[in-house]
DNA sequence: TCGTGTTCCATACCAACGGTACGTACCCAG
DNA sequence: CTGGGTACGTACCGTTGGTATGGAACACGA
């Protein structure tokens, strides 16, 4: 790979110079710098638009190597993600530990991760070439065992609080009630990122999703129950 | 590609056959027949998966045809993108013409847009490949001249519909709120569309969805206002 | 310490891909 | 009938992800 002057009629002999800077340090360290630079390279140009040769080059290997310790391309991909993954899913907790209540713990929640939705290691590798790369299945598998799963206890956390049911809501209608949380502050994120002026922009989203919530909590002192997903058609108004 | 046992040794001379079934038929019919054919293979396979070569096969011409008409996979893949675009368009557009109270018309558009998200080729194209194929910015662009459009309006309506300020909406608040309302429906949507039960999920995404607009609506009732996205932090409680 | 299996990785190679260069058949204005 | 533009077909290229092969370094029991 474009290296067409080096070392060409000796194939048989051990060719000798294996590494300059002495590999083989500590146990399989090559693995976690392939993921390393791995990252970098899918966070700075994208999937698709990242060699298999860029990245053995840049972590100071062959491909050889990479092949050894992932089955392919997407699989690298896939421990890259991962990674990113757990980041953020570890920052988002680190941001709302302290939060009791559960309507203030939804707000820190939410600038929390529109925080990371900021990074753009997060948005390019999980939001934008996650789906695609890892089919929507995979992608939905690993979502939801890390920063999905966040967002789901808050909602569940907000909906018990809230004096609809006391305790018990339905498991499917939380799912779904998460899912449509998850999407909202997805989308404002992103868009929030690739916003002008990113901090007012954060802002608007926070007011827009606060008021929603808030709307949710008016409900809630109401004593309004939560919708019945067996009932027909009895959504708005 | 893929065909080494062919007229080989004869290079200058015409080479004659160049196709069995009359080619040139009318007014460049190939470069619809190219989408046509590219708008499948993309919804079956996805983006990355299909290659030229089977496009050109399936639409009865080569390469060369191909790159007259496109400057290249990504520039076929944009008109596919944009016809499908349109037609969805069209199809919620249809889905609430003869609706005329906005919270009326905000439910039947959600439940267009459930019904389109559903389609495996807006999945595949629009919602899965096209961010990722078109990058973020294109991406939005497109989106915001279609579908997007149409939920601005209708979240348009709500807002001066509600009691909040009599006419004027604040129109950067304003598209906060799509944003927020679009994202929550597009991510609903694809898991409604990869759902076990698709009907019964859709019904779940309407009621969640509903109950919402129902919060806000109790909200524009109550003579809450609006949030001012200049004032600080008073979102939620 | 000597095999011997296993881990780890380099080298060389391949088929398939997107893209390009160039030629040619056709149409139409002059 | 001729020149130029349109609409392709054909042949070829560089790069890509992936594979086959083999060797060097370690682990470890005999």
């Amino acid at each position: 790979m474009s290296k067409p002057a080096a070392a060409r009629l000796i194939p048989k002999v051990p060719t000798k110079v294996p590494r300059v800077g002495a590999r083989r340090t500590t146990r399989s360290s090559t693995k976690r710098e392939l993921v390393a630079v791995a990252e970098e390279l899918f966070a700075e140009q994208g999937y698709p638009a990242t060699s298999l040769d860029q990245i053995v080059g840049q972590a100071q290997v062959t491909k050889g190597a990479l092949y050894h310790h992932f089955s392919g391309k997407q699989a690298l991909f896939e421990a890259v993600f991962e990674r990113v993954e757990a980041e953020a899913r570890a920052s988002i907790q680190a941001g709302l530990k302290d939060q009791r209540d559960p309507w203030l713990k939804a707000q820190a929640g939410l600038r929390a991760f529109l925080d990371v939705v900021q990074q753009p290691a997060y948005r390019r590798i999980v939001v934008l070439d996650g789906p695609s790369v890892l089919g929507y299945e995979r992608f939905r598998e690993q979502e939801e065992r890390s920063t999905f799963a966040i967002v789901v206890e808050i909602v569940r956390a907000v909906l018990t609080a809230g004096e609809w049911d006391d305790g018990e809501v339905d498991e499917e209608m939380l799912q779904t009630f998460t899912r449509v949380f998850f999407g909202a502050m997805s989308s404002a994120g992103t868009s929030v990122a690739s916003s002008d002026d990113p901090a007012l922009a954060a802002q608007r989203v926070e007011a827009a999703l606060g008021f929603i919530l808030t709307g949710l909590r008016s409900l809630a002192d109401a004593g309004v129950p939560l919708p019945d997903p067996a009932a027909g058609r009895d959504s708005a108004r």
